[in-house]
DNA sequence: GCAAAAGTGTTCACCGTACACCCATGG
DNA sequence: CCATGGGTGTACGGTGAACACTTTTGC
């Protein structure tokens, strides 16, 4: 067991984009331009340079494929199988982040390939490898995260309304939820600042804004509150 | 982005055992007879083999350093900083085990090399690597986990009375429970299955003995309710 | 004045919490 | 008979669930 073997190791982002807009999460895909799976859509990823850190690599890989920087990012899980593409064995390390595409505007290189946004309602049949899976592995993880660690924000605009919150877990969550219970819950954490500021341009009463307030969300936590969002978990919802 | 670049890659595994009679956690470690690292303890691993899954590596891996097979086992987190340890860098995908110490004797080729278990609170100073962070990974996912899904059968033999089940709660959540809460609490779950037996061979009043009655988990899955053990996550607990 | 979304309270049921005594067995 | 752990029920409070109307704004 004590002798080494090399190998080539891979690093797949999976970005999440939210649009307050329509209330929509995205992903980002890209157009792979040479085999295996050319033409195909798939995940952004790199290789692994080795003493290059794998977190590092997944930073550089989304920086390469979309021009952004500090975002959330966050492991997710490695897919290990030797069957996962067609060739060479290739271990891919999975990451996904998550990005408010209102506020980015993503700068990929599309002289070379193609890379779009994809409703996750709306993906592609055939992904290239086993990215049907790595997704499906993210949307689960973001699906389960979402309900007790305050990451919705970093899928929002800094300054947002407590309707635009509300669509947001709703479509992750792929449920509908109370408003006022909703409201309710979210005000009793303190969490959130009510900036004084309203919406504009809209063609009905403007919504008051509030931004993510993570200080109040550190002390709340230090305190042995927990973040949690919780409805509809329960099994007495009929 | 497109280019390949080789790379040694290694499995470690946490094996979690636990003991009924003490009531305590344990980690299997083994005792390094190479360099780097030579004479400190370490958590089992081996290298990937190129073409084979990293999953079934994880696998062998377990069976080669104890002689165990068929136990609950799931991938952990990618450790990939080329400090991890000196001289080359060797990402390695952790994985977890649980196994109970009790219904299962382990072989470990001891001729060759020291293999031990450690209680949870009295773990080496020293450990290789980076291996102190992979077990303290490990622990924190144990610790999330058996709360919201049924895995603290899988440390327990398969009968065993209601206090030593929740003896293994309170020993891995490190904290105290109410007796006819949790009894309340796992009765109405129905999971548990009275096997009409009680112990043997202690002095004191025996207690009936139970066992895990998957059968029922999923039923109770498939109807929506939840495998919930939130005792003492309340806020309101004073 | 009407369409469209913002904003706001109360009641009920359930479950987590706290808590103390009798029972069975071995020595 | 006593030491040791096994086994049981009830009252209270917090929170998730259900639910409808008024307010504000633009057109």
């Amino acid at each position: 067991m004590e002798y080494t073997s090399e190998h080539p190791l891979a690093v797949n982002c999976v970005l999440f984009g939210y649009d307050v807009q329509d209330s929509d999460l995205k992903v980002f895909l890209i157009e792979r331009v040479a085999p295996p799976f050319e033409g195909k859509w798939a995940i952004p990823g790199g290789f692994v340079i080795p003493g290059e850190s794998v977190d590092d690599t997944a930073i550089q890989v989304l920086f390469g494929e979309t021009g952004v920087k500090d975002l959330f990012l966050e492991q997710l899980y490695t897919f290990g199988n030797p069957r996962r593409g067609p060739g060479e064995h290739v271990v891919s390390v999975a990451y996904y982040a998550l990005i408010s595409i209102n506020e980015n505007t993503l700068t990929p290189d599309t002289e070379v390939r193609n890379a779009a946004w994809f409703s996750i309602s709306d993906i592609p049949d055939f992904l290239a490898f086993d990215h049907d899976q790595i997704l499906a592995k993210a949307l689960e993880r973001l699906q389960g995260k979402i309900r007790y660690q305050p990451i919705a924000f970093e899928l929002l605009p800094t300054k947002f309304s407590l309707t635009q919150l509300q669509r947001l877990y709703e479509t992750i969550l792929e449920q509908k939820l109370d408003k006022r219970n909703f409201r309710k819950k979210l005000s009793s954490m303190g969490i959130l600042q009510d900036l004084g500021e309203i919406e504009h341009d809209v063609s009905h009463r403007a919504a008051r804004l509030y931004s993510f307030n993570e200080r109040a969300y550190r002390r709340m936590q230090r305190e042995g509150f927990l973040f949690e969002i919780r409805e509809g978990s329960r099994k007495n919802s009929r």
